[in-house]
DNA sequence: GGAGGCCTTTGATCTCCCTCAACGCGGCGT
DNA sequence: ACGCCGCGTTGAGGGAGATCAAAGGCCTCC
């Protein structure tokens, strides 16, 4: 089991300790003059594909960014929802409970992603976000969005985009659980990655793990020995290389033939 | 692996063979004058805490009902995704398909649910839809959706909710897939169930399960042969009585109590 | 009503991954 | 600088569930 997250903190603000249940605080720090307009990530962002007037108002609706630090909790299992985040820096992991405390990695999220899309339905969140290493997150408001999505109808297709892509991914995760060796998950879950590292202009086949063993192996169903042997593994096979977090993959069409290999 | 799923069929209509991505035929069954406001399932489906006016509207976008017979596809992977389905009466699977043809059920659906939406994002289905038993559903034209959405801020806050509950169960599969043992997989299975008939006015207790254990256990991550063994296990204890897919819950309690053991 | 096919059950064996264990490394705080 | 703790690696052994196999039941379709 994982320690319990340190408490949330917030850049230029005083640390306050949180305790489960307790909203996240959210702390304007317009002083940093930040706009969707000139973010580096507007394109995978949720103003994918508007124009400049319209991007102006959803800055608007942006009424605060956090800060956190590597570990810090964004929100936790129950906590009220009331906006939704997008990652402009860093990246996160998303967890859910089971009620004995076992914990399940449901995603994790890097620049542009949306997150928080779970907790809308019930008005509470359903799973955790945590800092992987320390991250800025844009707050959406959620009640303010969904005005705004009325007003710009392309701003209301993109946040279905968002939130049915979402949808996707997670049947795709269920098919890596539900039905797949431990070889093509370990494999599956490092082409994902470097599509989206690829997709984000950094390099798909060199890149820093930001997450630890265990957390790798709760994501794709396996123990945290595993992962690390089926690394060594890959390794010795000249798959990849591996050096700690650090992973450079050398040959993406090999790794691609072990996924839907049977035997 | 199971065969190819018959053709799609619909009622009064001449059944015409359906070929990989084609789309899935829409016939207007208006004949039946059948609406919202007098749908049985209105509380739990999209039109939930509408009032009749607002209802009224909605009915105005259903252009068509579609039947469907057991087998047949509603719609497959890759087909072009234009609308939301609304279960009337019946109940279907959801599968996702892995390159190499394994097939992962990633839900279950049945009256009142809606189906499809994880089309919206890329305009094509990731999954195929395919009805258990005679099913029928209500067409729901995404873009009519949405323009109506835009007018009526109860259906976007509850086409939100049936988006964001979509991702909620989701994780909660992956929770389940990820870290559950066999006995918790099975009793999560058949308490979802009985939970969601109780929901719809049926027995919690006492039900007909629509699919094969073959599908089940893809469902949850286990073989046939293990989904057959545990529902002898359960019998033998005492915690239902089982004949085919006619099941009763004994001892919700103890399957309950399954749920968030360890050994 | 009979035949065939699909579904289900149950047994025997196997195997992949988990569990337990030990050790080494590296970063962080004192 | 040292010690400590979290993280990662590797080995040995075991077990939960998969696989292989066979037989019986039930439903559907002639």
């Amino acid at each position: 089991m994982t320690p319990p997250a340190k408490s949330l903190s917030v850049a230029f603000g005083a640390t306050a300790p949180r305790t489960l249940g307790a909203p996240a605080p959210v702390i304007s720090i317009s002083e940093l003059k930040i706009h969707c307009a000139t973010c580096s990530v507007r394109e995978l962002c949720l103003p994918v594909g508007l124009n400049s007037e319209e991007v102006a108002q959803i800055d608007v609706l942006v009424g605060a960014r956090v800060r956190l630090r590597k570990g810090d909790a964004l929100y936790r299992v129950g906590d009220p929802s009331a906006a939704l985040y997008a990652v402009r820096l860093g990246s996160l992991k998303t967890t859910v409970l089971a009620e004995d405390g076992r914990e399940q990695v449901a995603g994790y999220h890097m620049l542009g992603d949306i997150i928080g899309l779970d907790g809308i339905g019930s008005g509470h969140h359903g799973c955790q976000a945590q800092a992987l290493e320390d991250t800025e997150v844009c707050v959406l408001p959620f009640e303010r969005l969904e005005d705004l999505a009325r007003d710009l109808p392309p701003l209301q297709h993109n946040l279905h985009q968002f939130l049915s892509r979402e949808i996707t991914r997670d049947h795709n995760i269920m098919l890596l659980l539900g039905s797949m060796r431990a070889e093509e998950r370990l494999a599956v879950f490092l082409l994902n990655l470097s599509d989206r590292y690829r997709k984000r202009g950094y390099s798909s086949t060199e890149f820093v793990l930001r997450m630890t063993r265990e957390e790798i192996g709760s994501y794709v169903g396996l123990k945290l020995e595993t992962v690390s042997r089926l690394f060594s593994r890959f390794q010795e096979e000249g798959l990849i290389q591996v050096q700690g977090r650090a992973v450079k993959l050398l040959d993406l069409t090999a790794l691609k033939r072990i996924i839907g290999q049977r035997g």
